[in-house]
DNA sequence: CGCGGTAACAAACATTTGTTTATTAGCAAG
DNA sequence: CTTGCTAATAAACAAATGTTTGTTACCGCG
């Protein structure tokens, strides 16, 4: 007998396993997930993970090292662009949520799981969130100096509010809903930049 | 010897427990907080936890429900107010952020460590965050019916980012910082209600 | 066929987990 | 002082944790 069930191993095993765990992860936490969780999930014994991965931190840390360079990826290419702040703003939050919509299990592991990093990897992963949330203010401070975004309003509240709507929304978003991303995003976009005119 | 040391036992055991257990699932979530770090923090030994509270999920399960009792309380007398909807709108936001300011870390319990809970209590922790985000949709509604705001976005994407920029508030808010609670509130107000006036 | 290497298995490892037990100290009231 | 109660301790519990070990099945290549 011995079924050898490769239930889903048509991937190289190594990325099936990140997507179990990526999806165990996003759903239950990285310390609600255990390593007989994840093994369970991709047909094998717990031991035998560790001929594809080096450690469970290992895991967790190209999830979000990997995720949030997609969103930098998706986000940084429109900061420097030559269309107007506000058009560019309006582009980032889309494309924002279309790699949210990608998967949103991913980003909830970007979002929420990065605290659990070992304080070696800890300082890059906040450094590089940390980047991603200045993409935003750099556009909307130039968005001010160019006399379309009030400047009465405090800049950095209306940036936080932003990222967290944007960053709440794995939340709640369904891949098959009724909206697509890029028209959650620019639905989004009408929301949250309409109070920001001058 | 046996210092018995009472470190802060100045109020009621069993509040203390809450607040140092509040403060350490905030920050380390339900799962990365053991009985022993509590212990620890508190000041006693694991097992002497059990003469004041009945179990770890009983911890996590009152901060929850009181927590969000917290929210629906200073939210939901605003709802059926007399003045317009758009004022009542700004000051359920203020309220919000003043509830979160009042303890960042509870509030973070509230909103993320609420899935922890046993299959149990579960159904009616999301029952009542439904409840609170009922508040705000049934205010847009109003006024939309009333022309204070546009009805040509999609309502529930404006409802869900509002509540996203608020439950995100959190993340970022500093009980210590330069702005208050209300100024806070009010600010973000400003940067969210400008975007669905009509 | 036989050989070699990959990747599975079964089993155990040392810790850590939440919780329980039996015992002892502290202290107010009789 | 003694009695009784509360709440602490020390120690252990079974279960679950991440990970390592030795061994066995598989599969392409000679």
């Amino acid at each position: 007998m011995a079924v050898t069930q490769k239930v889903d191993m048509d991937g190289k095993p190594r990325v099936v396993i990140m997507n179990v765990a990526m999806h165990l992860f996003g759903k239950q936490g990285f310390n609600g997930t255990s390593m007989r969780d994840i093994a369970n999930a991709v047909g094998l014994l717990p031991g035998s993970l560790y001929a594809h991965i080096e450690s469970k931190e290992a895991l967790l840390l190209e999830m979000v090292t990997d995720g949030i360079g997609r969103f930098l990826a998706a986000v940084e290419p429109h900061v420097a662009c030559s269309v107007s702040p506000l058009d560019r703003l309006r582009q980032m939050i889309i494309a924002h949520v279309e790699v949210v919509a990608d998967n949103p299990e991913r980003s909830q592991v970007v979002f929420h799981q990065w605290r659990f990093l070992s304080p070696e990897h800890l300082p890059e992963a906040i450094e590089r969130r940390r980047r991603y949330e200045t993409c935003f203010v750099e556009v909307i401070e130039e968005g001010v100096k160019a006399g379309l975004i009030k400047s009465d309003l405090n800049h950095r509240i209306a940036v936080l509010s932003l990222l967290g709507a944007m960053n709440w929304t794995p939340e709640w978003f369904s891949p098959d809903g009724r909206l697509g991303a890029a028209q959650v995003g620019d639905l989004m976009a009408d929301t949250l930049l309409g109070g920001i005119l001058s």
